[in-house]
RNA sequence: GGUCCCAUCGUCUAGCGGCUCAGGAUACUGGCCUCUCACGCCAGAGACACGGGUUCAAAUCCCGUUGGGACUACCA
């Protein structure tokens, strides 16, 4: 059996979206679980659209998900001359010819058969006129007339279409560049790709490109149709939707792992299975199980599927991913154990690393500010003797951990004959300024005795 | 309009002829737990689009209807 060689050829003209990423880690999967090669190519024919910093953008994008590539990235517009060769190739053997037809009479001839409720297609004006290459000219394909062409797609199964439904297609535009339908399948022979994985919105093109590789004399290659992803109203997704770029989901505080877990999960399935690692789903990953029908995108549950990932992270590994976001808000992690004790303490009460930097802003400012609703309500004169009374025991205590700190707690609620949260409501709102933060001892424990102690001493300050 | 694809709870899905008056996840509702917020646990509501066949038996196979989507460019 052959290598497997899939490839990911996203078009420059825009961010890595939602749809797209999901193709590249299909491809890159299969390329994964089969021990095979992943080819990344970009298809860039359409120079006015294509850009720059999309490619940039979209390598990015790939990097943060963790696919990488055997081979490329390749630019088609690197690759003229190869297509030159292909198409003279089809040329010669009469798969090919000149078409001098304008735009502007192909439009006209197109509208007038839809007019007459005809099919729009090529009418093959010049297909047998024997034109010569000549300035401005197109060349077009020679499709059959007749047959039928059958697509043995891996996912949909067969799916047949009559010849006569296809017309004769442009494969060099007047400007020279090839379009779209020949250059991948140039590319994909010249880059000996022989599966591919795709959105089924290709699944029309696909008789075309095998006629393609027939008239070329290579093999086709196995072709595996996805269903597309939609948005909430059941149109293609777009910016209507929301967010639909990788890039702002890295933003918005997503682990790339639960972004592929809930992209891989949305049209594939393994059983019940809900969560994976990357691990995982390059081990269990495979054809078979992929749906057939269209999936719409669901912010919520990548949401909730955030969350578990978060949760399910080391402290270790999350650590990095969340520096960006507490920078974002001018703080610079010096010590990276307390960056993670902070981090263990937050797991189960953030949805997404925005969250996470939020919720963990106390740990890192020297000075507490208080939220003016919580300060009016807990730090109160009534309170002080309990403060004070606190402080004096942390401070003849031996070891500042959550245990121990449970342990004066439980004295304080006797000597006081206060209630536990009467006791550390006030408390979390001297340590963390709010009334919202992980256990009390928790937050303790992690703060240490020095910061809690200056802390507890400004709470009194500020009550007198 | 034509061609092609698709059709199980709101959403993602399990199901590949009998084990299913359809299971899981998410979201929603109620309860428990509890130092706040979460986590966790328990319970509830919620789907086989419709109509014909085939079969002893259909969510599962076939046909049609309806609905949705894609393509129909000198975009990719």
């Amino acid at each position: 059996m052959k290598k497997v060689r899939t490839r990911f050829p996203p078009s420059p003209t825009g961010h890595l979206h939602i749809g797209g990423a999901r193709t590249a880690i299909f491809n890159w999967l299969l390329a994964r679980h089969e021990k095979g090669e992943f080819v990344l190519r970009f298809e860039d024919t359409d120079r006015v659209r294509s850009r720059q910093d999309f490619v940039d953008s979209i390598l990015q994008s790939l990097e943060w998900l963790g696919i990488d590539w055997d081979d490329g990235p390749y630019f088609q517009s690197e690759r003229y001359s190869i297509y030159e060769e292909y198409l003279q190739k089809l040329l010669d053997t009469g798969h090919a010819y000149y078409c001098t037809c304008s735009q502007e009479t192909l439009n006209a001839k197109r509208k007038a058969a839809m007019e007459r409720g005809e099919k729009p297609k090529y009418d093959g004006t010049c297909r047998d006129k024997g034109l010569p290459k000549t300035e401005g000219a197109v060349v077009r394909f020679r499709s059959p007339l007749t047959g039928i062409t059958v697509v043995n797609d891996v996912i949909k199964g067969m799916v047949s279409f009559d010849n006569r439904e296809l017309d004769d297609l442009i494969i060099q535009r007047s400007d020279g560049s090839p379009t779209y339908n020949f250059a991948v399948v140039v590319d994909d022979i010249t880059m000996k790709i022989n599966t591919i994985i795709r959105g089924d919105d290709h699944l029309n093109n696909t008789p075309r490109q095998i006629l393609l590789y027939k008239a070329l004399g290579y093999p086709v290659p196995v072709f595996g149709h996805v269903p597309m992803v939609l948005g909430s109203d059941r149109k293609r997704l777009s910016k209507r939707h929301g967010a639909t770029s990788i890039a702002a989901y890295k933003e918005a505080g997503y682990l790339p792992q639960a972004l592929v877990n809930y992209l891989v999960r949305l049209g594939w399935s393994h059983g019940d299975q809900e969560f994976f690692t990357i691990e995982e789903l390059v081990e269990k990953f495979s054809l078979e199980n992929i749906g057939h029908s269209a999936g719409i995108f669901n912010p919520e549950k990548l949401l909730a599927l955030n969350k578990e990932h978060i949760m399910a992270s080391d402290p270790q590994t999350l650590a990095p991913y969340l520096k960006p976001f507490l920078a974002q808000y001018r703080i610079k992690v010096t010590d990276d154990a307390y960056l993670c004790r902070a981090i263990s303490t937050l797991q189960t009460r953030s949805k997404t690393l925005l969250d996470m930097a939020k919720g963990s802003l106390f740990y890192f400012v020297d000075h507490i500010t208080y939220e003016e609703k919580a300060a009016r309500k807990f730090l109160q004169p009534d309170i002080l003797a309990t403060l004070e009374l606190l402080l004096q025991k942390l401070g003849t205590l031996p070891d500042f951990t959550e245990e121990s700190l449970k342990n004066v707690f439980t004295d304080m609620m006797e000597e006081t004959g206060l209630k536990l949260g009467s006791i550390a409501q006030p408390v979390r709102v001297a340590l963390t300024g709010g009334t919202v933060s992980p256990g009390i001892f928790e937050i303790m424990e992690v703060l240490g005795k020095k910061r809690v102690t200056s802390r507890l001493k400004a709470a009194i300050d500020y009550i007198r």
